[in-house]
DNA sequence: TTGCCACTTCAAGTCAACTTGAGGTCAAGC
DNA sequence: GCTTGACCTCAAGTTGACTTGAAGTGGCAA
């Protein structure tokens, strides 16, 4: 059995997101002694799963679905492979975007309005073919 | 001259986000018919390349900020360059997760977690390499 | 038995980028 | 002159996933 300050330490979750997600229907303690919840090992392997899901961009309810009608993220391989997907048109529009910022780093023309490959990196943006990314590069920074 | 309805249908940004790019700094009006907002038609480049900084992952206050020092996003070359390089350390965290995701989908396993394949995601998920994408794929339904 | 301190609950705060709502203004058409 | 309605300002609300803070509890070492 395992007590929250163990499952925070090897799972890398702060106690806090723990109980949030118990909270939440996402993981559940077995019991406590006294007040302090315990877990069972397994939490650790459903709060990977959950990790996983939450990289491949499930909101958490989604991923609470998930593990509720399996019991290990019997996914639905419909909306496994619909994800694949999203995240294939994602994949595209980032490197396309990141062929962009790398021409106009090394590209000659004075002010990069100049140039007409960035003039069209641009353009597709303004007819929004190239939606915000957000938190994630945020992150990145940290 | 634009009056504002004419920059949020020429740009695709509702008249509130134009509001709130002026009052950030990111846009400016060159004056008032009355009490109504007049925008020269630059504006609207400016615009574009405010959705491709973000885009790009840029948050508001950088995009300011770039807009600020030149006079059309003379963003320094080192600046792209390194969100270019994120942007392909977050490309080959997505592609591998695509992967998995695909080989999920597919997997002739009972359950997930007795395939190895899939475990090895797990496992990667769970040790923190794959950060969560968030805002992106909620968009991605809207 | 006393004290420490890791744990508990619950409400409220945080973040970014907007959106919404209430209440007001004013140019233009009738 | 009067109405219409697009615009204005300013404050507050929204979203999702958490975090933080205050106030309380209780197991365990000394």
């Amino acid at each position: 059995m395992l007590d929250i300050s163990d499952v925070a330490r090897r799972s890398g979750q702060p106690a806090s997101t723990l109980r949030y997600y118990e909270e939440r229907g996402l993981i559940e303690s077995v019991g406590r002694r006294g007040l302090k919840r315990l877990f069972e090992p397994g939490v650790l392997e459903r709060l990977a799963l959950i990790a996983l899901g939450r990289a491949a961009g499930f909101s958490l309810d989604e991923i609470a679905d998930m593990l509720r009608t399996g019991n290990g993220m019997h996914a639905d391989r419909a909306k496994l492979s619909e994800k694949a997907d999203e995240l294939d048109a994602l994949i595209m529009r980032l490197t396309a975007l990141r062929d962009g910022l790398r021409h106009a780093a090394v590209c000659p023309a004075p002010s990069h309005m100049e140039c007409p490959k960035f003039r069209r990196f641009v353009s597709a943006a303004g007819r929004g073919l190239m939606p915000p990314l957000d938190r994630e590069s945020r992150r990145g920074k940290a």
